[in-house]
DNA sequence: CTGAATTTTCAGTAATTACTGAAATTATAG
DNA sequence: CTATAATTTCAGTAATTACTGAAAATTCAG
């Protein structure tokens, strides 16, 4: 197992990115190399084309696992275990996002929920509540944007993005029907989304 | 400088949150205090209220410039620089992800891009560029589309985003339009969006 | 200019995170 | 079962990153 300069530099790019988000290099190189290999990889192929420890790749595997990057398989007369990436791209894109999401995204914005709860005890909290409000509702209108966009067809987004702001076009459109029609016009989902959830009793 | 619990557990949850990002644990925590003061800090209020020495603000306001997530000001009769960080949540949002965008994925772009200008020179590099190309298609786009949505007002991005799919309504729509209007809708960025610059010359 | 106030830099150190090799555990062929 | 192959765990160590205090540099009032 060696790589080709061109497989080298996309394993070594992307272990260097990973060290700028969460993850480290050697995961980052890892999963690199499973995405950009022809056939799986048991795990003494991936330490021996990278240099890695065989335990280092062991707790690569396992980091990858959880975000759940990996595909595991097993080959015919063969105890060892085969790890390959998930080929469609736009299915790995989604992942990592839904997976960043519960990680970076719930903890926060539960944290916020919770704290929005409680009375202000003065004018300081009250304008803290203020700032972390503003906060919570421009997170959850995000997640749930994004909630919903997760569940189109590959297609249908592909779409949706190369049309890029065309789409107000539409939003405009429908407003004037609305118009027309007397407002009889599909309800958007405003309503559901402005719940007092978060405006807590005010203490003055 | 002492916080309430309120904004201390505020300050504590980001400076946590940050490490799970590149950002580290200081970075994170003088931001969140920004966010949440009514009024701009200097640094050595900083340092007092999270018990940083005052080098280490010096340091994490420099991170944070480089994010553009801070404003400087000066107050009258006093020399020293005070710190706070943009009231609109949206501004943020935006500045932030163009930030990302530039260190995260803008450099791995042109590492694709570059990659998939030479011929492979063999089956195995063939299928390394398959897959760079469809990792590079798929970043372009979502890219693009970013481009675009940074554009719109924050009103209009949040009357989209309360649509949630309810936009891909009016894509059926506007696909039966086309129909009876014998194609004579308005065109997407399709066409623009195909361009043949990923397509290196094949060597076979 | 001068000197005090303020900010930045940076070498040294602390803390954290990454990585390894050896040992323990688990899985499975015979 | 037993023996061996495969994987995981983990204590120790290496490497990296974060933080501090002291010194240098910068800013600006007088």
């Amino acid at each position: 197992m060696n790589l080709t300069p061109l497989a080298q530099n996309f394993v070594l790019h992307f272990g260097e990115m990973g060290s700028r988000w969460g993850i480290n290099r050697t995961v980052g190189q890892i999963y690199a190399l499973l995405y950009v290999s022809e056939r799986p990889l048991n795990a003494d192929e991936i330490a021996e084309a990278l240099n890695f420890s065989r335990s280092n790749v062991s707790m690569g595997l396992k980091e990858l696992e959880s975000w759940r990057l990996t595909k595991l398989q097993h080959l015919p007369n063969d105890r060892r275990e085969y790890f390959s990436a998930p080929e469609d791209v736009w299915a790995i894109f989604r992942t990592l996002a839904e997976e960043r999401r519960k990680r970076e995204i719930d903890p926060t914005l539960s944290m916020l929920r919770d704290a929005l709860m409680a009375a202000p005890s003065n004018a300081e909290d009250r304008h803290v509540q203020q700032r972390m409000r503003e906060m919570h509702d421009l997170i959850e209108m995000a997640t749930m944007w994004f909630n919903d966009v997760q569940k189109l067809e590959p297609e249908t987004l592909q779409q949706l993005m190369k049309m890029g702001t065309r789409v107000t076009k539409f939003l405009e459109m429908k407003d004037k029907l609305k118009v027309v029609a007397g407002g009889r016009a599909t309800s958007t989902r405003a309503a559901d989304a402005e719940t007092p959830s978060t405006q807590p009793p005010q203490s003055n």
